[in-house]
DNA sequence: GGCATTGTGGGTAATTATGGGGAGCAGTGG
DNA sequence: CCACTGCTCCCCATAATTACCCACAATGCC
């Protein structure tokens, strides 16, 4: 049989979750098992929801900010800022993620949350804000469909 | 000619079936091939019915946005919603799929379902609607027809 | 007519999601 | 140096959901 080449981590769906008052969210089982337990936490820069990602992810994104047109400096700063606001995070025996205070208040992270695959890696968003950035990208995502004649 | 090491699975026909009140629904056996199929389940964009794909397809879709004439950010965006849409299903032993509450009313299936092959996806649809987009399709079908000169 | 395969339904066990108590540690300030 | 505080992790309990298993009906094949 050839071997297939253990396809990188896919996350995909969406998954409505419960943050509770310790700051601790249940990562979707589905998710959990590919990857070890270990992640990179990181508040998107405008947008208001945290990034997740494995360890491979993250050392990719780092080789992006490396290889943009920015210059020397200007890439040693955002690399700074990049790894400053990176919180390491671990499942614990029950699955979850402890979200870092500040991060959990950057997104405006507090009783109901959704989980958002979004391939390599995957975001935590607050209820509230989802819907409204979903709304968005749902017209675009139409948009694209028919192009592509889907 | 390249040949492809695996012949890509090519979903054909029409097939009746029932959706139960767990959601689940029969995959035709004609289409699984082994324990175990993995799909991703996606609602179509604009008309109210599922897309159901195995990896390739699924990888293979999301490379034509990518090839699409949208800009940089459109395309992420499309992406994106189109990550959150899909949701990985696997069959369990009776070869049936279950098929997520959202996108189960999001394409108003219970009770009497229809399986659609289309080549290198399928799709489910409600009885309902399904009768009614056939009947469309139908009459496009036909002028088609005759301008091949089937 | 048996027999195997497929589709359907439902009971039950296993997994997953969530909440909360409490032990262990580190840092802080007396 | 030692309480005290805050935080994190572990454990357990419970609820909800999912997957597994069996039973049976319908169908088609030999």
């Amino acid at each position: 049989m050839p071997q297939e080449p253990t396809a990188a981590p896919l996350y995909s769906g969406t998954y409505e979750r419960a943050i509770d008052a310790k700051n601790r969210a249940a990562v979707p089982s589905a998710w959990v098992k590919n990857e070890g337990a270990e992640f990179f936490v990181i508040p998107h820069p405008q947008e208001g929801y945290l990034m997740v990602m494995p360890q491979e992810e993250f050392h990719s994104t780092e080789q992006r900010i490396q290889n943009s047109g920015a210059t020397a400096q200007e890439k040693r700063q955002a690399i700074r800022q990049f790894f400053s606001a990176a919180h390491k995070v671990a499942t614990d025996k029950q699955g979850r993620i402890l979200i870092p205070d500040s991060h959990a208040a950057a997104a405006m992270l507090s009783g109901e949350i959704v989980f958002v695959g979004a391939g390599r890696r995957f975001e935590l968003w607050s209820k509230e804000r989802h819907a409204a950035a979903a709304a968005v990208n749902d017209e675009i995502y139409k948009r694209v469909a028919v192009d592509i004649g889907l």
